[in-house]
RNA sequence: GGCCCCAUCGUCUAUCGGUUAGGACGGCACCCUUUCAAGGUGCAGAGACGGGUUCGAUUCCCGUUGGGGCUACCA
């Protein structure tokens, strides 16, 4: 029993997209699992369209994810001896031969047989140049690409997701694996650094299966063992269509910023494509995905990216998971608003995180934590004008009641939810209101919105000193809206 | 056009020939309740179509239709 290899070979020419992220998530979870060995593996050999700072982007992407590989990464462009090499190989075996027609004589050809409505194939005029021809022609510096002699038959194979598949060889075209600048084509490349690296599972998206074919031929070519392949379904948009920038936030690094969690990307992305089976429950963490993954039940169909589904997953996995998790994610954006520095939340730990429990729950993104902290950190706070309308549409009411309220609390012997409520209710009584009437112009004082934690939650955040000053205020307020109408 | 792949609620999915076709997101209603979120309960909502095979098909086979992918000296 070898141990399963498998990879991830991005091309970096863009931003880790979420497509390709579930790919790797694939590859990564059936690694774990199976005790196997995750590799990493970058597709340069496209010069003209690859950066380093895809490759960067792929790389924090990956690790933002949790992805971690094993072994050192591949750049498939150091390996260019090699490609060459193994083209060689199949040209003095006889699988290979040169090809003298330029890319502009076959543009041609190719829009001449589409005037016709033909299908294109090339014609393998060059395969039945005679060697004198052929060694004129080298001698003469012409320039020529490598062609694969595609043989007759059938090429088949048994797919981890489609079980059998399929092509017959007449379909398959002389492909080139060779540039006429001796760099090679992404087929031969992959074929060439699959082998080299000892992978044993090729999983990949399923526009890929087209290219399997030529792939399998090229393995035998080279007298190399072949793998397993799967090939997994693609993730559309909502319109039906293979995901892409037009369908609006497509890369990984989007949803980080956007306030999504690693741990809910991950676990949505999982679920597309794949499922435990039977029952089961769908909010899992990486390591209950690790448990439950295998690779029957993984589905043949294109799932759609349902933006609203991750944000009710991030909600669930930012009210779960530990808080020491949490908090990195949640401090740099405090920060980064300015709501305090890191040494006032260092000297308040116990009161931040407690404030953290509270806002979580009641959270979809991270950002709706950073936006419903503001009033427990601020000195001034803004009242939200929806809010007045509704809380404080009887002013004379709200005064009254918010000024007896702050009576009660100053005398409250424990400032703690206890005494309050009880108190706080003993007051409803006495002016025979509900509870709500007290509540709510309350919240509106104390954070200047109609929504937040629980009203006495909220007071002992903010400590009764703060409590008694912003109710002051709301009263002042009040008045001023009394003298003005 | 050619080749290949796919087909259960709007979306993600369960079902491995016999089910009132189940769950989740979203929607709606109600409950809980000081607001919101969470939670609970309920409602609406699906086997594309046509042939077979079978005592019986969502499930197996064929066709049709629809959708998607590939079709470069890109990856």
């Amino acid at each position: 029993m070898t141990t399963p290899r498998l990879r991830f070979a991005p091309s970096p020419t863009g931003y880790l997209h979420v497509g390709g992220a579930r790919t790797a998530l694939f590859n990564w979870l059936l690694a774990r699992k199976t005790g196997g060995k995750f590799l990493l593996r970058v597709e340069d050999t496209d010069k003209a369209r690859s950066t380093d700072e895809s490759t960067q982007a792929i790389f924090e992407g990956l690790n933002w994810l949790g992805l971690n590989w094993d072994e050192d990464v591949v750049f498939q462009g150091a390996n260019l001896e090699r490609h060459r090499a193994d083209a060689q190989k199949m040209l003095e075996r006889g699988h290979v031969y040169r090809c003298f027609c330029t890319s502009e004589e076959l543009d041609k050809r190719r829009t001449e047989a589409a005037a016709r409505k033909d299908a294109f194939k090339y014609d393998r005029r060059c395969d039945r140049l005679d060697h004198a021809e052929i060694a004129r022609r080298v001698a003469a510096g012409e320039p020529f690409v490598l062609r694969f002699r595609v043989p007759d038959g059938e090429t088949a194979w048994t797919d981890l997701v489609h079980e059998r598949i399929s092509f017959p060889n007449k379909d398959i075209e002389d492909f080139v694996i060779l540039r006429s600048d001796a760099t090679p084509i992404y087929n031969h490349a992959v074929v060439s650094d699959d082998i080299a690296m000892g992978i044993t599972l090729v999983m990949r998206g399923d526009d890929h299966i087209s290219n399997t074919p030529k792939q399998i031929l090229l393995y035998e070519a080279l007298g190399a063992t072949l793998p397993q392949f799967g090939h997994l379904p693609m993730i559309h948009g909502t319109d039906g269509k293979k995901l892409s920038k037009r369908h609006g936030a497509t890369a990984v690094g989007d949803y980080q910023h956007l306030g999504i969690l690693p741990q809910a990307m991950v676990n949505f992305l999982a679920l597309l494509g794949w499922s435990p089976g039977g029952e089961f429950n769908e909010v899992m963490t990486l390591e209950e995905l690790v448990q439950a993954f295998s690779d029957d039940h993984l589905l043949k169909k294109a799932a759609v990216f349902d933006p609203q589904k991750l944000e009710w997953m991030n909600g669930q996995h930012l009210s779960r998971i530990p808080l020491a998790d949490l908090e990195p994610r949640v401090t740099p954006l405090i920060l980064a608003a300015g709501l305090a520095t890191a040494e006032e939340l260092e000297s308040r730990k116990e009161w931040y995180h407690q404030l953290l429990e509270l806002l979580r729950v009641r959270s979809r993104l991270v950002d709706d934590i950073v936006r419903q902290a503001e009033p427990y950190f601020r000195d001034e706070i803004a009242y939200d004008a929806e809010a007045v309308a509704k809380q404080w549409k009887d002013a004379a009411s709200a005064l009254t009641l918010l000024a007896a309220t702050r009576e009660t609390l100053t005398t409250l012997a424990e400032f703690t939810p206890g005494p309050m409520e009880e108190s706080l209710r003993q007051l409803a009584e006495q002016k025979g209101v509900g509870g709500g009437k007290i509540f709510q112009p309350l919240r509106v004082a104390l954070t200047g919105l109609a929504v937040s934690p629980g009203i006495f939650d909220v007071m002992v955040m903010l400590g009764r000193e703060r409590t008694l000053s912003r109710i002051a205020r709301a009263e002042a307020h009040l008045q001023g809206m009394l003298a003005g109408s």
